[in-house]
DNA sequence: ATAATCTATTCAAACGTTTGAAATCAAGTT
DNA sequence: AACTTGATTTCAAACGTTTGAATAGATTAT
């Protein structure tokens, strides 16, 4: 008793156990202005009645008639890549003290996802868009759609401000040369580099930033040690392209005191072919990563990595969501702005000077 | 032009443009069965008109009216827990076919979020809620008012059947058996074991199940090497639990081949510890996890573990919820059954018989 | 010629809220 | 006795959609 049809409490069901109106129920539970006005009494009333039958407003109707949602779509590439679940967590952060919730849904790197998801976030009327970098993104149609109907978006991971889309990414290319001088530093001379998926907009700029060190630090790269990941790696085909690699090294013949892996799984792929040969790391060869995700954290030994700091960059992400939008109420112009966030050098155990433990 | 204060367009906005009523173009645009006797050039006119302002339907006022949501809220208990990823993937590829959607909500571990969280996904009217086991799960009172809005839940990873509470969880005892038998048929004799927090639910079978299958073998933990995780412990702080518990393992004094880790990332700071002692695995000890998360995998060695079919439990959760759903719109009593599934051992090579490389 | 059937379209109410405007009533002021 | 004030509550319209019932016109069957 006490429920209609659909088994959910409304304002009516309250309002007929208190014998008041809709309105006065309504004013009450909203914590609407008006509800300085009414009685105590009542008031006290309502909210006890409200509770003992377990109302919750209904978000359907209270978003269609305010015209707000207070959502966020969240559209990430790959939630079981482990660099999308700390970005996921800052911009749940940086949502939460504004009110906002997060809509998020994981487009597993299908296309067909990625569209199925857009369109669901655009029908759920999300104030705004976050997509975590993907290469689809790119393509979809949608996005005319999107604009259409007057949505923000904010992009984390790559650079698509001459698409006017404000973006937030890392200094790849610093990162790059950070790592590429900490191997300098080392001592390194002979280093193996294992390049980013053509597909992938950071492998361009990380390659740059790693080949400029390089040149400054008067290293030359043997083309026997140069390799490339395929396109269209999942996180874990990233692993066995490492450890393929680092066969492929050793077969070369050529003379290598350190290897420079694309991503975090790159390297514990190289380290575990490299182990599998018989080599110790980091005694006879250092490995180097990118990205700091969970496993190289935990890995023994701890991979050598350049952090990317992708909480803050999740919480960047929100903070210029939320401009936007106030922006977007104020009918001001909106600018896509482009926001790089710089690296840092996270050294372990990895990564130690060539061939020697102690020295 | 062509657009509301709200920047969405709307159904009338199409009408307006065509010169039809609200009715007709709703009647084609959601392809109700009325739609048959709408001429077919007429179809066509409202169609394109449709694509090209680049309408969606409102979820908001659809769904309120129709009176379903077609959500399945999602509560996870953390998701920087590598053990929640792959459940939400199963999850979510089993809503697919049946045109739901998730509606993923991260608690952080946290009791206020979980509350929060927990309200909203029953003010956005999802039609069921699957939880991912978490122990603040059984205090709120929320649960009662999910019961008052008659919505369905699951739960995944914990036994809540006296609670009337659909159950899906791997078989524990099972587990911890398999785990301790490997060590057995290895050779092992003496074995250090680390014991999961008491909060943990998972903990007790878990150890159960090793207990009993050392009894059966005839083996006898010395007291010295039985350790337990402290409460409250987040993924990264059961890493430094195991990292830890290794020192004082070797401190001890007592002697031990192998060591039998609550789960994965213990196992992991075991390696760890015992590697910064200058141990080597598995050769001068064997360290075993449970879980079959991806660091796990990833790591050099690569752990030996007990695999959790994560996704297939995730996948198993949204089959019951949607007959669970498909009942209640039937009328029909629920029943609150408990799902066991069954683990599988995992040989990598973190483990291997004791004192010996080739043996 | 009337009724029945079919086709193509529209009306109007409803879903559960919110909110500006209006109503009611008591008390105080002119 | 009429008028203001203030406190408390209600009316009614709106948000964007769906859908049972109604309409208008054309065709066919009796």
């Amino acid at each position: 008793m006490g429920q209609r049809e659909s088994g959910h409490v409304t304002l009516s069901d309250i309002a007929r156990a208190c014998h008041l109106s809709v309105s006065t129920v309504s004013i009450v539970l909203s914590e609407a202005p008006l509800s300085r006005h009414v009685a105590e009494s009542t008031r006290k009333r309502i909210q006890a009645t409200a509770r003992r039958l377990g109302y919750h407003p209904d978000a359907y109707a209270r978003s269609l008639r305010r015209r707000r949602t207070q959502t966020i779509g969240v559209l990430a590439y790959d939630m079981s890549d482990p660099f999308c679940v700390p970005v996921v967590s800052g911009i749940d952060e940086g949502l939460q003290p504004a009110q906002y919730f997060s809509l998020l849904v994981n487009a597993q790197m299908q296309r067909r996802l990625f569209d199925k998801y857009f369109r669901m976030i655009l029908e759920r009327r999300a104030e705004g868009v976050i997509v975590i970098a993907s290469w689809v993104f790119e393509e979809t149609d949608l996005l005319a759609d999107i604009e259409k109907n007057h949505v923000p978006i904010v992009i984390v991971g790559r650079d698509l401000t001459q698409r006017r889309i404000t973006s937030v990414l890392v200094d790849n290319r610093a990162g790059g040369a950070l790592v590429m001088r900490h191997l300098d530093s080392l001592g390194h001379r002979h280093i193996a580099v294992i390049r980013g998926p053509d597909e992938m907009f950071d492998s361009a700029p990380r390659w740059e930033g790693i080949r400029q060190a390089a040149a400054d630090a008067g290293i030359r790269f043997d083309s026997r040690l140069v390799f490339q990941l395929p396109n269209l790696s999942d996180s874990k085909s990233s692993f066995e392209g490492g450890r393929q690699f680092a066969k492929e090294m050793l077969a070369s013949g050529a003379e290598f005191t350190a290897v420079l892996a694309f991503d975090d799984l790159t390297a514990l792929g190289v380290v575990r072919g490299l182990t599998e040969a018989g080599l110790r790391i980091p005694k006879d060869c250092s490995v180097v990563g990118f990205d700091d995700v969970l496993p190289a954290d935990v890995a023994t030994p701890g991979i050598t990595t350049i952090r990317q700091p992708l909480r803050e960059m999740g919480m960047l992400a929100t903070e210029l969501m939320l401009q936007a939008l106030q922006q977007s109420q104020a009918n001001e112009t909106q600018e896509a702005g482009l926001y790089v966030v710089q690296p840092e050098l996270v050294v372990r155990t990895s990564s130690a000077a060539p061939g020697g433990g102690g020295e």
